[in-house]
DNA sequence: CCTATTTAATGACTTTTGTCAACTTTCGTT
DNA sequence: AACGAAAGTTGACAAAAGTCATTAAATAGG
């Protein structure tokens, strides 16, 4: 059981990266596996992001809160891939976002000690990290042009088109603050494509 | 003189890397020295970046340009700072964005080959890279927090706060496009806060 | 299978930002 | 220092998106 989210996990990461049995085992070790419930809270805005998730099944969203209460997707997190919420996890910092898991999930779960231990003894961990993160940095280039340089209609036919799991799957409130618009004026783009 | 612009980097560097005298000459001896006008274009949309830049004196800016000549600002690479078309260059794939010097700069240039070269061989310099491109990444995520949660009035403010001198040393078009608004929205934002 | 809760859709109106154009100021370059 | 180009400002208007309120539809979870 618990070896089929590690077989998971080393699918995911085996084409970066170059472990022997024994280094895929302490990478194991440092895995704790978690089950979550619809909406359950991760991490609370305001506390330092301990864990770095890997998503088995399911979906995280990380996420912003204001003053009064307006909402805001940093990210959101598909079976396959990485994720916490990444300045607090890195710098130690309290975390202006927070982690909930929006369906029922299953994940694995590394701490912070653990990951830098594994960087710190394991040069093939690091090349993964340094992929992974020269993969996520991209990601972010271009989700930072489609905010400057296109309108939320613009903005939701690229995303339909590189990404529509996100669209399909999730609630439209979701989709419409990683995007950075309203709901009601999500709403009236879907309506208005036709 | 080329040994000051290697001095620039060494200090840049030193914090987040513990390499050899013998490596750092390596690292040197990867890098050429580059001087250029203000205006100039480093690379055109198009191409595939080949060089990773290290600001020692003046400003890249790495841009967008969509089919009507509308120009949006992805980054602006001051003194101290590395830069590149950062996806084309990793993916070595056509760049959507340009890169020019703002000002008249000098330069040190890295090649791909030699940045392949140094992370395969030089475990201090994937570290480096890791670190880098750690922080680069906290950098996006905080500019796209700040495109998805606040307004034009409310991001100046904060690019005033955290980085003034990108708007006081560099012509508010750059500004404007750097923060996603248009020059007027830009010019009408400074007047009204008073 | 039901129902409380969540989510989606829509109208009316406001606010923000963009666009176009004219004009002024600043600044590089010689 | 002076000229020409680039940058900045401002007004009038248009377009995009947000807000508030209400109603309808969908869905989670017992």
């Amino acid at each position: 059981m618990k070896v089929n989210l590690h077989e998971v996990l080393r699918q995911t990461l085996s084409p970066g990266i170059n472990l022997t049995e024994e280094e895929w085992a302490i990478v194991f070790n440092c895995c704790k596996a978690k089950t979550t419930k619809r909406n359950e809270i991760l991490l609370e805005k305001g506390k330092i992001s301990q864990y770095l998730y890997f998503v088995v099944k399911g979906c995280l969203r990380i996420f912003l809160i204001d003053e009064d209460g307006q909402e805001a997707t940093r990210f959101l997190i598909f079976e396959g891939s990485f994720g916490t919420a990444f300045p607090s996890f890195t710098l130690r910092q309290q975390s202006s976002a927070a982690i909930q898991s929006i369906e029922p999930s299953e994940l694995l779960m590394i701490s912070h000690a653990d990951y830098q231990m594994l960087l710190n003894t394991m040069p093939g961990w690091e090349r993964m990290t340094r992929l992974g993160l020269q993969q996520d940095y991209i990601d972010a280039i271009i989700r930072i042009e489609s905010l400057i340089t296109m309108d939320a209609k613009q903005r939701y036919d690229i995303l339909m088109k590189k990404n529509p799991k996100i669209i399909q799957r999730l609630p439209g409130k979701f989709v419409a603050d990683y995007l950075g618009i309203s709901q009601e004026t999500l709403s009236r783009l879907k309506a208005r494509r036709k």
